[in-house]
RNA sequence: GGGCGAUUGGCUCAGAUGGUUAGAGCGCUGCCUUCACACGGCAGAGGUCGGGGGUUCGAGUCCCUCAUCGCCCA
């Protein structure tokens, strides 16, 4: 059966085959096959942040391109897509959107309904309020990025989709917690900790960048004591002098050595302070010796820890200053804490300016400030540089405090096979460079709560070191709503009661999981053996230190193995102009209109050209080759089709020499895509098949074309009879074009189905993976020059035709090809479809015996009179 | 400051383990329309492979050095 449309196109593809695959469960996962035939992708659950990315379009294709060649190669394809709805994103987008801010100590209201436009105060809501209003706002969001997926064309089982805020993922991540707060693996700890003023949340060290920022160096006078001169530093925190527990120096620095051991004063407070050595201390900046606050950045954590300094801390988890003076235990002046009062409240730029006054009058600051650029530390997401307060917090172990985890760490990264091979490097650099555990908790709400309770003293003091667990049945649990075992609801937050833990995880304390989450971990235990480990982690570059080392410390703890064998790195997509994407550039582009103005299977090609690992620029040139590729597989299978008819002749039957030369070609091309596809270089795959499938366009059909068309049957032969080099081609034909389909099928879905389903049952998607030894059985011991040198003879007929200006159809004279008996021999072997279609009256071989470079005379017919 | 990657025709990129006149696509130029394809076809022009030095019979490919760009980390 054989329909060919007599004007096939494009249009209509996506809608037509997108709703086909579903409703025929192209894409479903057979859970039924063991895990030997299983292969299994950790696909990246994308942000809902409610816009669009055609970095999206780029990775996830290129994804999609090996599930498509895996499940042709036989595999059963476990390909789950998942939306990342956690954390600060969409609560920002939250507020935004409807105008709310979310206050825990508001009532929740059933009836809630958020202003038609938002005001310019936000409106509180109760905690159970804002998260309904997340949730609604992120049902949108995923409904729009799943229709994108199928548009484009993504081989997912939708069945399977998970959210990292769903029942499953609450509950896979708080049982990961439950043991690995049975193990040790989870504390908690009070501690210095970088913090986002403005989003009132502890930040982690993978979340963290340093900025260039304009800065001043105020010159300070710290008084000598017992007659000793005074000391100047040079500080970029003047308003952290309060805070200061003493001055440090490098130990090799002559200016100051004397001075180790001694105390200083503070201007303004007058506390004594010591004045230390450590070798963190850089002789170089400033003036050579720093006060130690604590804590103005993170060197000051480092030296308090070492130096075992007392804490002063002055700034408020608001950042501004809090109301009460430090502990300067005796000796501070006696207006010190009347000159502190007029700092408190201020926030830390206030502070600044009024402290400068302050010394200024007290003829304490040194000369001017000095402006200078520094690297501050911010939060990824924020706008405001982090200070550093001490809370009480949860840490998963990492590593970072651990050198035999994280020796397993590294070890861990040296078997897991990376794609490109570099990308591993920036692994091993990250663990090694840790500094610390992973701290997890999060002073937000919408995410997965830590499932503990505190009892509460008869003192109305939580005690945090014997927390309440649930048993893992209960999961997942909420602790601000739920009531741990043996209390009541009447008991929250009373002497003798209980209180939850306010906390939600960190956004990669829940997506490290994934694997375990769609695998079923604990949930699906048949499931679990058949898809875990998996086998590829798909990735962007930027998240090696934060998703993927995450999620291999989890493995690592709880099976100790790694979660999947592969990891592709996918490079960044850049706009046209060949600059980093990015919102706050504005140059950001939208998969959505690319789609309607190329279709899927051209935007496919241009994610595809996009190599692995490497940067990859918008570029609608490449969107247009891939349509214009599309639509000649559309016309060349239209042609081939024609011929075929509906019962093509077996492969056997391809017996002229050109057939069979070419087949064996093919069989190079599809070893070559297959081992492309192997090291997982999609890339090279498609430009293996593309490289044919030109030149089977431009050479083979038209070498073939009179033949397949039965130019050489004998007078009188009746419809339906055919000479064997007429069924030759038509078997070659075949045998070609299904080929080639199926090469081009991980590519360009829908317009691959479309041919296949013009004459082929069943879908080209679960069809096999094309095989190159069949191909080479049909290719028999034919010679493989004939197909080369009988397009190369075309070639120069055409060369020369064009150099005439002449059309293609012009008549040929003569030619004459001189060239080495080899080449030759396999001319002969085909000549008769050499003339055809050069349209030659004469056609020549000479054999120079030598083995020179061959040469075509070429001599044209006079052209027809005007 | 450290690390990684890049630097090949106007543009975007290929060029394992060094080996005949350096490839492709886009763009450009010219020609060609009823017989798969004008949402097309064919052909052509265009490069001292970032600079310098070295190893070698021979280097875009290996080594050193410098420069520029991008990313990551301090």
């Amino acid at each position: 059966m054989v329909a060919v449309p007599e004007k096939p196109s494009l249009d209509g593809l996506e809608e037509k085959w997108s709703e086909r695959w579903e409703s025929e469960g192209t894409y479903a996962f057979d859970r039924s096959r063991g895990r030997g035939e299983i292969y299994s992708i950790d696909t990246p659950p994308p942000t809902v942040s409610g816009s669009l990315h055609i970095g999206h379009v780029l990775s996830y294709t290129h994804t999609d391109t090996v599930a498509r060649y895996r499940r042709m190669r036989g595999a059963e394809v476990f390909y789950p897509m998942g939306w990342d709805d956690n954390g600060l994103p969409t609560e920002r987008r939250v507020q935004n959107y409807f105008g709310v801010r979310c206050d825990p100590s508001v009532a929740y209201d059933p009836a809630f309904e958020p202003p038609p436009e938002p005001g310019s105060r936000a409106e509180p809501v109760s905690r159970r309020n804002f998260v309904e209003l997340c949730e609604r706002l992120v049902a949108d969001d995923e409904r729009k990025f799943e229709d994108l997926w199928r548009r484009l064309g993504l081989s997912v089982d939708w069945s399977l989709t998970y959210t990292t805020v769903g029942e499953v993922a609450q509950r896979v991540s708080q049982r990961a917690f439950l043991r690995m707060l049975a193990r040790g693996e989870a504390y908690q700890a009070e501690a210095p900790t970088l913090w986002d003023v403005d989003f009132r949340t502890a930040v982690a060290q993978a979340e963290l960048e340093d900025r260039e920022r304009p800065g001043a160096y105020h010159g300070v006078r710290f008084h000598g004591t017992e007659g000793a001169p005074d000391i100047v530093i040079e500080t970029t925190r003047p308003e952290l002098i309060p805070a200061c527990v003493a001055l440090v120096a490098h130990p090799d620095d002559d200016r100051y050595r004397a001075r180790f051991g001694g105390t200083v004063r503070t201007p303004l407070f007058g506390v004594p302070v010591p004045v230390l050595s450590h070798h963190l201390a850089d002789p170089e900046k400033g003036s050579g010796i720093a006060m130690i606050c604590t804590f103005g950045d993170t060197t000051d954590v480092v030296w308090w820890r070492e130096l075992q300094l007392p804490s002063r801390n002055v700034m408020g988890n608001d950042g501004r200053l809090i109301a009460q003076p430090p502990a300067w235990d005796d000796g501070a002046a006696p207006d010190a804490p009347a000159r502190y009062s007029e700092l408190a409240g201020l926030t830390a730029k206030q502070a600044q300016a009024r402290i400068v006054e302050m010394l200024r009058e007290a003829g304490d600051l040194v000369g001017d400030p000095k402006p200078i650029t520094h690297p501050v530390k911010f939060y990824e997401k924020g706008d405001r540089p982090l200070e550093i307060v001490t809370t009480r917090q949860w840490y998963f172990r990492n590593g970072g405090h651990d050198p035999a985890l994280r020796a397993a760490l590294v070890g861990h990264g040296r078997d897991l096979r990376w794609h490109p091979e570099h990308m591993r490097v920036r692994y091993e650099h990250w663990v090694e460079g840790l500094a610390g555990d992973w701290l997890v908790s999060r002073q937000r709400f919408f995410g997965v709560p830590f499932p503990v309770w505190y009892p509460v003293g008869d003192d109305g003091e939580p005690d945090h070191d014997s927390p309440l667990v649930p048993p893992e049945g209960r999961l997942p649990v909420d602790p601000s709503v739920d009531v741990p075992d043996g209390y009541t609801e009447a008991q929250r937050g009373r002497p003798g009661g209980f209180v939850g833990d306010p906390d939600i995880m960190d956004t990669w304390a829940t997506s490290s999981l994934t694997p375990e989450i769609v695998c079923g971990w604990e949930e699906d235990p048949d499931l679990f053996a058949r898809t875990f480990p998996m086998d590829l982690r798909p990735q962007g570059q930027d998240i090696i230190r934060t998703w993927l080392f995450s999620s291999v410390v989890r493995a690592h703890l709880e099976f100790g193995r790694l979660p999947w064998s592969h990891a592709a790195i996918s490079g960044f997509v850049l706009d046209p102009d060949r600059k980093k994407m990015s919102k706050s550039k504005g140059n950001v582009v939208v998969p959505v209109e690319p789609l309607e103005r190329f279709g899927a299977d051209a935007v496919r090609y241009w994610a595809a050209m996009g190599r692995p690992g490497t940067d990859t620029a918008v570029d609608e040139g490449q969107m247009k080759v891939g349509r214009r590729l599309a639509i000649k597989v559309l016309n060349a299978s239209k042609f081939a089709l024609g011929v075929i008819g509906a019962d093509a002749p077996p492969p056997e039957a391809a017996i002229a020499p050109l057939d069979r030369s070419m087949l064996g070609a093919l069989a190079e091309a599809v070893d070559g895509a297959t081992a492309a596809f192997e090291a997982y270089d999609y890339t090279r795959a498609l430009e293996h098949a593309e490289r044919f499938f030109w030149g089977f366009c431009d050479d083979y059909v038209e070498l073939v074309k009179a033949r397949a068309y039965g130019r050489d049957a004998p007078a009188g032969a009746g419809a339906g009879e055919e000479t064997a080099e007429t069924a030759s081609a038509r078997a070659a034909l075949a045998v070609a074009l299904s080929t080639l389909l199926r090469l081009f099928a991980p590519f360009l879905p829908y317009v691959t189905e479309e041919v296949w389903s013009w004459w082929r049952d069943g879908s080209v998607h679960r069809s096999a993976w094309p095989d190159a030894p069949e191909l080479r059985a049909a290719a028999g011991d034919a010679d493989p020059l004939v197909y080369p040198v009988a397009a190369e003879v075309l070639g120069a007929v055409r060369k020369a035709k064009s150099d005439a200006q002449r059309g293609m159809r012009a008549e040929v004279e003569r030619v004459a090809v001189t060239a080495g008996a080899g080449p030759v021999a396999a001319l002969e072997a085909a000549l008769a479809d050499v003339r055809d279609a050069g349209r030659i009256a004469a056609l020549e071989t000479v054999a120079s015996g030598g083995a020179e470079e061959m040469t075509v005379h070429v001599e044209l017919a006079e052209p027809p009179a005007p």
